[in-house]
Order: C-alpha cells, then sequence, then structure tokens
DNA sequence: CCTATCCCTACTGGCCCGTG
DNA sequence: CACGGGCCAGTAGGGATAGG
C-alpha cells in the first residue's frame, strides 16, 4: 500500500507558469537533478525562479541552514497534470530546469495571499445609510477608514447589502416550521436501532462494506465505517429532521449553508417551495434566479453556458468564511460592477476588492479572483473554465487546486455542486459530525476525512448527506460547534447515542477542550 | 540525502461576551 | 457604549521527523 501511494505520489507535474503547456506537454524528460541556487527564505527560493509548486518541506531544503541544492524532478506526460501539491489527492510536485527558466523571465511570484477565516453574521449596526443607498460598512472598516481619514461614502462600500445581513432567531423560526411534529417518539427506537448498528463488529459487515473496505482510495482502508446502512439512515433521520424527501441535485437544501445556495444559484432546475424547509431559501434563490436571467447575458466569455465553472469557482471563493449573505451580495455585486470576467480581469484589483467588500476579506479574495483569471488567460488565451468539463475528475481537482486559495474543500464543492459530480466535501461540520459519529478514526485531519468519506459514502447519498450533515452541524445544539448552534433548533438530536462519542457528548460529562470536536 | 507527512501557526473580518 | 479577548473556518506555510 504504502509503495502503492508513494507510486502516485511522482504523478508528474508542471508548472502553471508555462507559457505554452501543448507544447512542452508532449515532452518525455527522463529524471533528472536540477541545480538551485541555495537562498535563504521562500519567497528567496520563488523569486530565484522555483516554482511554487514545489513542496514546501522541497523548497525549505534549498535553505543554506540545510546544505540542500538539488531538486528533482522526473518527467513530463501527455496528459493534463497536477501542478502544485494536490492535496486531495496526494500527488506530489516536482520542479523542472525548464520551469526555472521560464519562472526566471516571469520574475517572483505574486504576493502571499495569506489564508481565510470564517466570518458569522453581521451585526445590523453596522448597515448604514447614505442618501438611497444603504451601505453596509464593517467595524474594522469602519475603523481603517477613520485612521486613513477616509470619508464614508459609495465608493468604499458595497451597495444593495442592507438587508437580511443578520441572520436571527426569527429568520431561524422561518425556516424550520412544521419540524416539530416530525420528532416523535419513533426516532428513539430507531436509535437504539442504530447504536446497535455502531457497535457491530466487522465481521459482520454486509459484504458492500466489506468490499467498500477493501478497494477505496481511504487512508484508512481497514477502517470500514461508515456503513452503506448507516449513511442512508443517518440521511434518513436527518431529512426528518431538517427536510423533507431527498435533495436532488439541482433542487434546494434545507440549508443556508452560502456553498449550497451558491450552487442552487448556478442550476437552472425549478426550485420549488416543497424542496426546502422554509421560504427564505426560497425567496433568495428565486429572486437570485431572476436577476441571473438578465445577468447571464453578459456573464462570462461562455455565452452559450448558463452558469459556468469559473462562476462556481469564484461563487465558492467568495463564500469562503463569510455568511450566505454576504458572499451572495459579493457576488452579485462583482457581477453588477464587471459583467464579465474579462472585465474582472483588466480591472483595477481595487475596484475589484471594493466590488467584493460585503464578503468580506475582499483584498484577499480579490487577489485570489484575479490571479486566477490571470492564470487562465495566460495558458488559455481566454478567460474561460469550461474546459475542465472534458477532464476527468482526478483532472479536475488537480487543475483547480492549482490555484491558490483553492483547497480541497472548494474543489469539492465546485465538483458537487456544479459539475454534478459523486464528491463529498468535508467542511468543518460534516467534519466534525463524521467524527463524532464514528465515521473516521479519532486522528483523521479534515483531508484524510475527505479521502475516507468519498470513498465510503454511496454515490447515491453523498449530495443529501453533505448537505443534511452540514444543515444538522449547525442547528443541532449538541452537534454545533461548542454546542452553539447559529439558528434555532428543529428537533431532538437523532443521532444521539449513534456513537460512543456521541453519546458521551450529550451526556454532558465531557468537557470539550479547545480543539475538540 | 531526499521526500513525505505530521503538527502547528498565521492570516483574515466579524460575532459574542465580559469588563470598565 | 466602547473596548478587548476569544472564537470561528479554510488555506498556506514552516519546523520537525519518519521513511525510502
Amino acid at each position: 500500500m504504502a509503495a502503492c501511494r508513494r507510486s502516485s505520489r511522482l504523478a508528474p507535474l508542471v508548472s502553471q507558469k508555462l507559457a505554452a503547456p501543448c507544447d512542452v506537454s508532449k515532452k518525455l524528460l527522463l529524471p533528472t537533478t536540477v541545480k538551485v541556487e541555495p537562498c535563504v527564505s521562500l519567497q528567496e527560493a520563488r523569486a530565484q525562479g522555483v516554482k511554487d509548486s514545489l513542496s514546501s518541506s522541497s523548497l525549505r531544503n534549498c535553505k543554506i541552514g540545510r546544505k540542500k541544492e538539488t531538486v528533482s524532478r522526473t518527467k513530463f506526460v501527455d496528459q493534463a497534470p497536477p501542478r502544485k501539491l494536490d492535496k486531495i489527492t496526494g500527488s506530489f510536485k516536482v520542479v523542472k530546469q525548464e520551469v526555472c527558466q521560464v519562472d526566471k523571465n516571469i520574475g517572483p511570484e505574486p504576493p502571499h495571499l495569506p489564508g481565510l477565516r470564517q466570518t458569522r453574521k453581521v451585526k445590523s449596526e453596522d448597515v448604514e445609510a447614505t442618501d438611497d443607498i444603504k451601505i453596509y460598512v464593517s467595524r474594522a472598516r469602519k475603523k481603517k477608514l477613520k485612521t486613513e481619514g477616509t470619508p464614508l461614502d459609495g465608493s468604499n462600500v458595497c451597495p444593495g447589502n442592507n438587508k437580511e445581513m443578520k441572520r436571527d432567531s426569527s429568520d431561524a423560526a422561518t425556516l424550520v416550521t412544521a419540524k416539530e411534529e416530525t420528532c416523535s417518539a419513533d426516532k428513539v427506537e430507531t436509535s437504539k436501532e442504530i447504536t446497535s448498528l455502531a457497535i457491530v463488529p466487522s465481521s459482520n459487515l454486509s459484504g458492500q462494506a466489506v468490499e467498500l473496505a477493501v478497494t477505496s482510495g481511504s487512508p484508512y482502508p481497514d477502517f470500514a465505517r461508515p456503513y452503506p446502512e448507516e449513511c442512508y439512515e443517518v440521511r434518513n433521520r436527518l431529512s426528518q429532521l431538517h427536510g423533507t424527501g431527498s435533495y436532488a441535485r439541482g433542487k434546494s437544501c434545507p440549508t443556508i449553508d452560502p456553498l449550497q445556495v451558491l450552487a442552487l444559484e448556478y442550476h437552472s432546475e425549478e426550485v420549488t417551495a416543497a424542496d426546502t424547509a422554509g421560504a427564505l431559501v426560497v425567496s433568495e434563490v428565486e429572486e437570485q434566479k431572476r436577476e441571473d436571467e438578465h445577468e447571464d447575458r453578459t456573464l462570462t466569455g461562455c455565452p452559450s453556458v448558463r452558469r459556468t465553472v469559473l462562476d462556481s469557482l469564484v461563487g465558492t471563493i467568495l463564500s469562503q468564511n463569510t455568511t450566505d449573505n454576504n458572499s451572495r451580495k459579493a457576488f452579485a455585486s462583482l457581477k453588477q460592477a464587471f459583467p464579465t470576467w474579462e472585465e474582472v480581469h483588466a480591472a483595477d484589483p481595487k475596484k475589484v476588492e471594493d466590488a467584493i467588500r460585503c464578503g468580506g476579506l475582499a483584498e484577499t479574495k480579490a487577489k485570489r479572483i484575479i490571479n486566477i483569471l490571470d492564470t487562465i488567460f495566460t495558458e488559455r488565451g481566454s478567460i474561460c473554465l469550461e474546459y475542465v468539463r472534458s477532464m476527468n475528475v482526478d483532472q479536475i481537482k488537480a487543475e483547480l487546486s492549482r490555484f491558490k486559495g483553492v483547497g480541497p474543500k472548494t474543489v469539492a464543492c465546485v465538483l458537487m455542486f456544479h459539475l454534478e459530480q459523486n464528491e463529498f466535501p468535508v467542511d468543518t461540520h460534516v467534519f466534525r459530525l463524521s467524527k463524532m459519529l464514528g465515521w473516521v478514526p479519532a486522528s483523521a485531519d479534515r483531508e484524510k476525512t475527505y479521502l475516507h468519506m468519498n470513498s465510503r459514502v454511496p454515490d447515491e447519498v453523498k449530495y443529501d448527506l453533505h448537505c443534511l450533515l452540514v444543515t444538522h452541524g449547525k442547528r443541532c445544539p449538541r452537534c454545533a460547534k461548542g454546542g452553539r448552534a447559529q439558528t434555532a433548533p428543529d428537533g431532538p438530536c437523532p443521532l444521539i447515542n449513534w456513537s460512543p462519542q456521541m453519546a458521551l457528548r450529550s451526556s454532558g460529562d465531557v468537557k470539550l477542550l479547545k480543539g475538540e470536536y
């Protein structure tokens, strides 16, 4: 197994900055060694032309202190290869002599874009009015503007961001109508059944489960859970609690997770009241769809496509670390300011930043978006990501994850919500609940959880289960992080006693420490 | 010696809560 | 009411170390 994994990591890679990938990709080079001048920092190493596809450890080996001056490479192949550390597949990265030469001509890489953190609700008092346009200004930005002596006007704020900035308990109540009666006593019975299922020894696994344990690409091939039966049962229980029926792709999920709301907007299928748990999501989605009817005509450089992969990718980036409302408004604001991606690409980064400011982390996200557009334009001659539709899933993962700011979760969301692939994104809620349910080893990190769950969860239930776990992780007082649900609960948790971890949590005897789920 | 991996921290804007 | 600290979540990067 180890040899197998190692072999996969040696998948050849090509720099994203190769100006003519179609030419270079035809080359077949034998493994060799490339001399890299010693340097004292990562930035300097990159400035020397070392591609950022090189692993951090390998790049660090270039530092003087370690007296490591060589970087190995493998070969080009005639296919679209991953171009940086592939966190999803675990494949690895190398650097090539040609890459260094090309990069030297390009110069140092763009400034480091720091990571992101999640934001929560927006305080209503931070919404201010200027003339007829209500504008949203964060406290931090107010402080910054005050420090800079910049007047508060429409040039430095995001318009049209004055509604539903705060998702309070009344909103939640709207979302979860008619849920209480679904939480009846029969839940207790099924809970007992599942308790017994959860502790069933591996020798009693179904044939399907055993097969999965043997053949999956999981980092834990011997860890058989979750069994397919579990996935279906949890889906059914959470569906009863948080929403009715199956959340087929393209229909609404009973969640207001920004990624899912954005995803809904990308699908042309009808969104009906019966498919959602509340009127809020439906009205917002329909309203957005109406806006989209107009915007789609000029939205992208691919006029024949209603929603593009690039829309989805940028939308998902904008949804990182912010609320659904803010991310959606940031996306709409961006489209309003720059109807096409070409315009975004050509725009002053500050203008782009201003356009998405209402989504939070505007500077970071603007740089990342522009960097993506710039990379695509440089490599393809036009700003369009539709070519990934012809790729297989692994190739798409490699293609998208090479962009800075696009991680495994973002790629998985694009794959699942937009490209309708059988992916199982693992966000913080899915990660936490997976551990609580005993579906992954306690030591599993998020990436391993993603790999394991993606291989274990039956394809037909991935979409539903993801949506429901996210919803449940937000709403259930027992299962929410820190025991603090983001909305009013829909009812008693149907997963009590599902696993020893869940039982411990529900008993209240365990004081959760920092970092624990 | 080189690479892979684990573990940890930084970064970011905003919310929540306690304190003065 | 203002202020500060803790916390949130996804990504990037670096130190240390294991393994081939």
